[in-house]
DNA sequence: CAGTGGTCTAGACCACGCG
DNA sequence: GCGTGGTCTAGACCACTGG
């Protein structure tokens, strides 16, 4: 038995010809495959079956499920390899440093900074905490601080608030490493798959001047960010301070 | 005589069946339609032939040229309306606003801004615009400054640089509108299709700070942006200096 | 009503990666 | 050599728009 079946045993068949239906096929075929992601049928790293798999599987075309993937492949849920087969995306090294890491040197080269925790706590939300995460009463979150490094020299503050419900223990066990996201997902299969950020220019308060060794009043970016799940709900909320003299935030439009 | 020729009669037929391409059938199919809009074989706002006339004449089936069109959607470049036809995008206020203006108020509503002109001149270029714009010796520039209001209530200053071999008689003739985008499309032809954005936090210069009515040292969001041609070449340069206290930088991720 | 793009199918052939 | 995804074709049917 080297397959895993397409949808679980213990829900029924997806009846994908029924008609008088708003959805399309190739629709369905994204929601059922999306929904095999959110409840980690596969698994970031693993391959899906194959276009014919789904197909038999799902009685539709090979075309039909193509569609679907392609969708996927687009927003960067999947990726396809010719010869291989399609794989579920990780957040690799790689991957959150050009999907969701936007600070470049002024040179253009991009790094991934170092960091240090400063403080990690379980405490109960601030109301903007709570209407930010999305979160009901009653609801615990943890909070850290973190320093970030480029090349040794620190360079941006950052404050990151999580639903403790979808991390228990976070922060106790161990220390939280670098890359985050990837953690969410290889410790708590939690994957980001899309976020939104917030910009506005500020200026280093005195506590952050110490910090980061530079003057009170040394003008700072703020970015304020709230990343979400597949299924679309916040999983986190990140506000990061950045000292933009040798570096800059960079976006692409159109 | 209704339809225009897909390629112009000065130009030999494209041939799309020579064996031994590194590229594809649609991405031929691509190339043609591009340069099509690159030369305003069909202008913005104006249709497209269908996808059935693209494939009589270019020898290829529907399919492929539906990929290529579903292509140029993604990018922005066409948008297509069931029952009706392919059509070439405009920067009309809605798109302007959409895809290549980031800043919103704090809460969340999309205003574009009203501008007023500073200053106009035709001149040689510094170093850096010379590089900035991908320019040759002795090249000339336009760069004027305008001021951006919302409501009302001065908001940014921008200082914006453009090669004049593509915009002859700029500023001369009449004052740029507000919708510069629109602007150049309308009267010189020249589509804007991309555009890469490096922001930094800086803060408001004397100069500033007595034009926006604000303290000298305020913190200020600096969006240095490179809007690019069809063809991929630079075209404008603009630096914008945004009093972020009640508006923000909105980009999405993933 | 005719014409458009949108969906869906079936099948052929190709390019690639791997055993 | 086999299975994968990538390209390309041909044709059917649908949903929508406009005259």
């Amino acid at each position: 038995m080297k397959n895993k079946p397409i949808v679980s045993a213990d829900k029924k068949m997806p009846v994908i010809n029924d008609k008088k239906s708003t959805q399309t096929k190739y629709q369905k075929v994204d929601n059922i495959i999306r929904q095999g992601l959110i409840d980690n049928t596969w698994k970031p790293g693993e391959i899906l079956p194959s276009e014919i798999q789904f197909a038999t599987e799902l009685n539709v075309s090979q075309g039909t499920v193509r569609k679907a993937l392609n969708d996927m492949v687009a927003e960067h849920l999947v990726f396809r390899q010719q010869g291989v087969g399609t794989f579920v995306s990780e957040h690799t090294e790689r991957r959150s440093l050009f999907l969701y890491f936007s600070i470049v040197g002024n040179d253009g080269a991009r790094i991934l900074p170092e960091s240090n925790i400063l403080l990690c706590e379980e405490k109960l939300p601030s109301p903007l905490e709570k209407s930010k995460l999305e979160l009901i009463d009653g609801d615990m979150i943890v909070r850290f601080q973190r320093i970030r490094y480029f090349n040794n020299i620190s360079t941006i503050i950052e404050t990151i608030c999580l639903p403790l419900e979808h991390f228990p223990g976070f922060g106790s066990e161990m220390e939280p490493p670098n890359n985050l996201f990837r953690f969410y997902q290889s410790t708590y299969g939690i994957t980001v798959a899309k976020a939104e950020e917030h910009l506005k220019a500020t200026v280093a308060s005195a506590e952050e001047a110490t910090i980061l060794n530079i003057d009170e009043g040394t003008p700072m970016l703020e970015i304020d960010r709230i990343a979400k799940m597949l299924d679309g709900r916040p999983v986190e909320w990140r506000i990061s301070h950045c000292d933009t003299s040798n570096y800059r935030y960079v976006s692409e439009r159109g």
